[in-house]
DNA sequence: TTGAAAGCGCTAACAA
DNA sequence: TTGTTAGCGCTTTCAA
């Protein structure tokens, strides 16, 4: 049965108290409760001990025991728009439970594309003496790096900055848009065309690298009238429907998962179906959207908990250095019933 | 020009050091530091500290304050599904942001149902001496308190447990229900359907009862067969799109966005056009869907970061006192273009 | 096998 | 106006 002495409020109980309690001294606390290797302890009173901190209901200052010991359990995670998509949940998500397996814990700030918070939020984490920082966009970009950063370990997740020479951990784009192209070649088809984003972003140049890619391997000839602009929104994709019909091809790898939303209304309103008239994959496996399409969705996933997990590894010097201090996340393909 | 002699490793520099450096004792650098009322230091003193502080590049310990003062500066904030829905992040962030305000840090931590690291990390939390825990899930429902939670002040979000006696902050699923039906009452709607959901909820009561509350105030009558439940997901929208139509309504109310997107298709595969043949308006304003269907769809906003704001509010006991210990959330309705 | 004591970086009386 | 001192709760030599 245990007291629970601290219980809401009232002075917490200490190591102290518990050294009373067993008639030891706080050192000889202190070696039961870590555990210490150098130091034994009789049985008995390690058992003193012990009922002693079920007795009073003894839990140890983590903040304390930093202090002493000289170095944080803290990691920060810095993200950029935590409220907009689930991907930035899904970063902290995968970084949240690598950190934990290795004993340390989260010290989360959104800021949102605010400067002046973002600032803020780096000189809490400094001052909180986190171990490192994980400095996190929701969609894979260059970014311009804090100064402030450079004072701790950081690494750069979902983005990057060449010339910072800090690591970074992206999805591998270009892999990714061979995965999807390949869905597409795979299911006998040679005309497909792809609807390319118009924002200029590492999704751009790497997707459509990947989609050639897939079709040189394949002997297919890349025809550059096959490749259509699109706002990569639902907008987008419902806009560049008609396009898609006159080019005459066979299957569509969309940009995102959005786009593909969009051109399957499209394609709806003329009554064409997926995939038998024409298949269609995405890219970013966005659930809500995805998993519900009518026919649901083949696409690619951004493994943005993966690439969290791999930050917190990168940070900790877990994982095989790249020379190009670049960590390539794969993005697999991810087969529903568009194609 | 500052030398930021601690830069990434090597020891950090503490206020002894610019103590040292500034000739003073640490005592009067930690007054300057904290700009203390009592203390009155001499310009010139302070400004030699403060040059002491820039040269040497020096950064408050905060985890050594908190041993100090004896109170720490965190919040924790557990979370059920972080990767999921933007929802989670929403409260995370609006959590963050108002606990920011008051000079507290977020110590976040998710946990996918996992009872043990549930506790595992309430145990983080407490051993880090946080202020609170605010227990958070991504959709509003009767939850069971974990017994640690009561060992430090915790307040409910998005979820409540009776009989717990903790306060909660929850959306005001009943008014928003309300303000839902009447944007179809005040487009001239008399003939009202009402898609629920199949899951037993507060959403499920709590909205049925706003539909009814709208009506009544209307003088429109209750007709049950006007009410169809339906899986809360796209299939369960264009499921009971025949249904919706046999039932002769001119506008429905679907019990969230995702059940609008599938009405949307069944609609249209229909030939049926919205607004002009149907009227519809959604709930949980999910921004990929609602902001994006075509019509853009009218809708009610789940308030996740409004509710995760109250929660820090509510924590620090800046909220005004509900008896009942249940704070309601204003679901503020969004015009788009679907009725 | 156990304990005493110093120290982590900071704050807060209280003196000076 | 500034410095001295005693902690905060814990770890860690070093002695006993």
């Amino acid at each position: 049965m245990r007291t629970e002495r601290h219980s809401k409020h009232g002075a917490p109980v200490t190591m102290r108290d518990i050294a009373k309690e067993a008639g030891v001294s706080v050192a000889t606390v202190s070696h039961v409760v870590n555990n210490k290797q150098g130091a034994r302890i009789g049985e008995e009173t390690r058992q003193r001990v012990h009922e002693a901190i079920d007795l009073l209901g003894y839990r140890t200052n983590a903040l304390a025991k930093t202090l002493s010991v000289g170095s944080s359990r803290f990691i920060g995670l810095v993200a950029d728009a935590i409220a907009t998509t689930p991907f930035a949940g899904q970063i902290i998500h995968g970084a949240q439970d690598e950190a934990w397996k290795h004993g340390y814990v989260l010290l989360v700030a959104n800021i949102d594309g605010n400067k002046a918070a973002e600032n803020d939020a780096i000189a809490m984490m400094l001052e909180h003496q986190v171990r490192g920082i994980l400095y996190s966009t929701w969609y894979h970009r260059e970014i311009e790096v804090p100064e402030s950063l450079h004072q701790t370990d950081t690494v750069l997740v979902d983005c990057f900055s060449t010339g910072s020479g800090l690591p970074a951990v992206v999805p591998d784009e270009e892999q990714g848009g061979k995965a999807a192209t390949q869905e597409l070649i795979d299911a006998g088809h040679q005309r497909i065309a792809f609807i390319n984003t118009t924002t200029p972003s590492p999704a751009l140049t790497g997707r459509l690298a990947g989609y050639r890619s897939a079709l040189e391997s394949s002997g297919l000839e890349f025809d550059a009238s096959l490749v259509i602009s699109a706002v990569p929104e639902q907008e987008g994709g419902y806009e560049v429907t008609s396009a898609i019909i006159a080019s005459g091809a066979s299957a569509v790898f969309c940009h995102n998962d959005r786009v593909a939303m969009g051109l399957y209304d499209g394609l709806r309103v003329r009554g064409l179906d997926v995939p038998k008239d024409i298949a269609v994959v995405g890219f970013d496996n966005q659930e809500v959207i995805a998993a519900h399409l009518r026919p649901p969705l083949t696409t690619v996933a951004l493994p943005h908990y993966e690439i969290g997990a791999a930050g917190i590894r990168v940070l900790l010097g877990l994982e095989r250095e790249q020379d190009n201090a670049l960590y390539l996340i794969n993005c697999p393909a991810i087969k529903r019933q568009s194609v």
